[in-house]
RNA sequence: CGGGGCGUAGCGUAGUCCGGUUAUCGCGCCUGCUUUGGGAGCAGGAGGUCGCAGGUUCGAAUCCUGCCGCCCCGACCA
């Protein structure tokens, strides 16, 4: 392709709202623009890489055996009303105003529904059913340009199967083919184990790319390769102390004491010798829960061992439950169920609420006091502490999701009716698997690991072009016509070129957008190389040049390519 | 949804607090000449409902009210 005759607009400034590396370099090199908040267009050269990721995508899915589907955006709302989605989802879900009809935010009815009737045996058992495309989500707030958009690109997959084995089977394949497909794309990533959510289902793989503009929080150990999302990372921690003699309680003035911070200052005691209470509702009914210190309630793991759904109780609600207002509420004289973190096991000599407002009371001993406590895990793992086995040290940081495994059961199947039956002539819900990749945060992702102060250093796999070639003086007929040979014997290898021919431009101009555009080589002919019958080349990642001889050209370039690309 | 910031030509911006000729500058764009190995020079030129609506005023980019849009932090997030 020749650059005077393409539509590709680089920017040398960057733009106002572009705040992260690949959300500028995309704008920049003329590869996006924006729409709307979170509404994107492809522009030809973006939409080039955008197709390299979904063939890349397309063949790993294809090698497990994965069947292509091209399902419809637009659902009726009656089948996201029977798996009760529509209110699951929200506001999240975006509705069409003048038919009953939504936009869909993922796959799962759809597939349920050509499942039904058609995949009836346990013969017809398993598949792989999946597809590339446009999923629609009203997000409260886009945000990091196309990481997080109201439109985007799913890669979703779903498994269908007999048995638990086979859903096993099919979740296997899958993590292999994630593994494969992130690792043509020349990803930095990794996997950990995550909280299915609100899709329901076991369990669940994260592939995540470490990011400041991550929205998930992992844990992650460098020595042992342990990772996890924080809302499931556990760590090794040490409990409260539990002294030899236990106090006797005692209630204490506390004028104005909110916080764990303010009770340590009044008190002038340590963080670990206090509990701080926080009450939530489970199916209705309060618990208060109770954590070491300062430490944060951890409700995906709450949520996870009460089951069912779980929400803070307003603040409104609280005088009721317990007698007194947030931050001063406790353990002692509580009428409701009571869970505390690990930390507090057996603890003694705390203070904490005295249900009572401007009261604390001292020298609680849970063992004593609270005997009917149960204990859970339910705080958030912190940088710097030890992992579950001693071995090493976690780290906390911000990841990009790029793309979530998980096995979901019969959720779906089960509420849309979809049966096969099985040898004994039995009818059973077909066991679900589902997998998604978002396609534009590979791209980004992969933008915001491999870019330089001089704009984005593509890998071949994912380059726009291979090649970016560069006729310096495009009056000289010496050079136009030594480009437009080299053209064509390139792109006659199945090279894919770029070719700037831009009469007007000059030298500078042309290597500067050339490194904006960050093709993986730039082949550059100028008169004075020519004299030499030579042109050169530059690796865009490494920046080193090279005279090549024109004789020998189109054999290095394929060399290079080759060995770029491993 | 809560908090903060912003909206002036295709892009980046000055001016807004403290109202007053023809709205600033750079990039880009058009024409001509020169120039071509690291974002060229000279000369000429085009391009604006100052986000929208209403109000105050002799006069509004500037003050007031309402609305819309975009970005960031948080909440939320199969």
């Amino acid at each position: 392709m020749r650059v005077s005759k393409s539509f590709i607009p680089t920017l040398k400034e960057v733009p106002a709202d572009a705040v992260i590396p690949s959300h500028i370099l995309m704008i920049r090199a003329g590869l996006i623009r924006q729409l709307s908040a979170g509404i994107y267009s492809m522009l030809p050269l973006g939409y080039k890489v955008v197709r390299k990721i979904s063939e890349i995508i397309r063949e790993e899915m294809n090698a497990i055996g994965g069947q292509e589907f091209h399902l419809p955006a637009l659902n009726p709302k009656e089948i996201w009303e029977a798996t009760n989605r529509v209110e699951a989802f929200g506001d999240t879900l975006f509705h069409v105003k003048n038919r009953e009809y939504v936009l869909a935010p993922t796959h799962e009815e759809i597939i349920a529904f050509h499942a039904k009737g058609n995949v009836t045996s346990y013969k017809d058992l398993p598949q792989i059913w999946y597809q590339i495309q446009t999923k629609f989500r009203n997000e409260a707030r886009p945000r990091s340009g196309v990481i997080r958009g109201r439109q985007f690109l799913m890669k979703d997959a779903y498994t269908l199967d007999a048995t638990l084995e086979g859903l096993d089977e099919g979740y296997a394949k899958h993590d292999m083919a994630y593994r494969k497909i992130f690792d043509r794309c020349k990803l930095n990533y990794f996997v950990v184990g995550a909280s299915s959510g609100a899709m329901g289902g076991s369990k669940s793989e994260e592939f995540m790319v470490k990011s400041e503009a991550g929205e998930d929080n992992i844990a992650y150990c460098r020595e042992t390769g342990y990772a996890a999302n924080v809302e499931v990372a556990q760590s090794l921690v040490d409990a409260a102390k539990r002294h030899a003699d236990s106090k006797k309680i005692f209630e204490i003035s506390t004028p104005n004491v909110k916080s764990i911070d303010q009770l340590c200052e009044f008190l002038n005691i340590d963080e670990t010798e206090t509990a701080k209470s926080r009450v939530y509702f489970h199916d209705e009914k309060p618990v208060l829960v109770l954590m070491l210190g300062n430490e944060e309630v951890n409700e995906a793991k709450l949520q996870g061992i009460l089951g069912g759904q779980v929400r803070p109780a307003h603040e409104e609600e609280l005088k009721e439950i317990s007698g007194a207002d947030a931050g001063s509420i406790g353990p002692i004289g509580f009428k409701h169920k009571i869970i505390a973190d690990l930390r507090l096991k057996d603890a003694n000599n705390l203070y904490s609420g005295a249900n009572k407002n401007d009261f604390h009371i001292g020298g609680i001993d849970l063992k004593r006091d609270v005997p009917e406590l149960e204990y859970a895990d339910l705080r958030f793992v912190k940088s710097g502490e030890k992992t579950i086995d001693g071995k090493g040290t976690l780290e906390v940081f911000k990841a990009i999701e790029l793309g979530h495994i998980f096995k979901l059961g019969t959720k779906y199947s089960e509420a849309l009716g979809v049966n096969f039956l099985d040898e004994n002539g039995k009818e059973n819900p077909i066991i679900m698997g589902s997998y998604g990749i978002g396609v534009e945060r590979v791209f980004a992702c992969y933008i915001e690991q491999n870019n330089d102060e001089k704009g984005i250093i593509w890998n071949p796999n994912l380059a726009p072009f291979h090649v970016q070639l560069i006729g310096l003086n495009m009056k000289k007929e010496a050079v136009v016509e030594t480009c437009e040979k080299i053209y064509k014997d390139l792109t006659g290898q199945g090279i894919e070129v770029l070719f700037d021919d831009r009469i007007d431009s000059s030298a500078g101009f042309k290597f500067n957008d050339a490194d904006l555009l960050g093709m993986p080589i730039q082949v550059v002919v100028g008169e004075r190389n020519l004299k030499e019958n030579a042109v050169e080349i530059k690796v865009r990642r490494t920046d080193v040049r090279e005279m090549i001889s024109l004789d020998i050209l189109t054999e290095k370039v394929k060399e290079l390519l080759s060995r770029l690309n491993e």
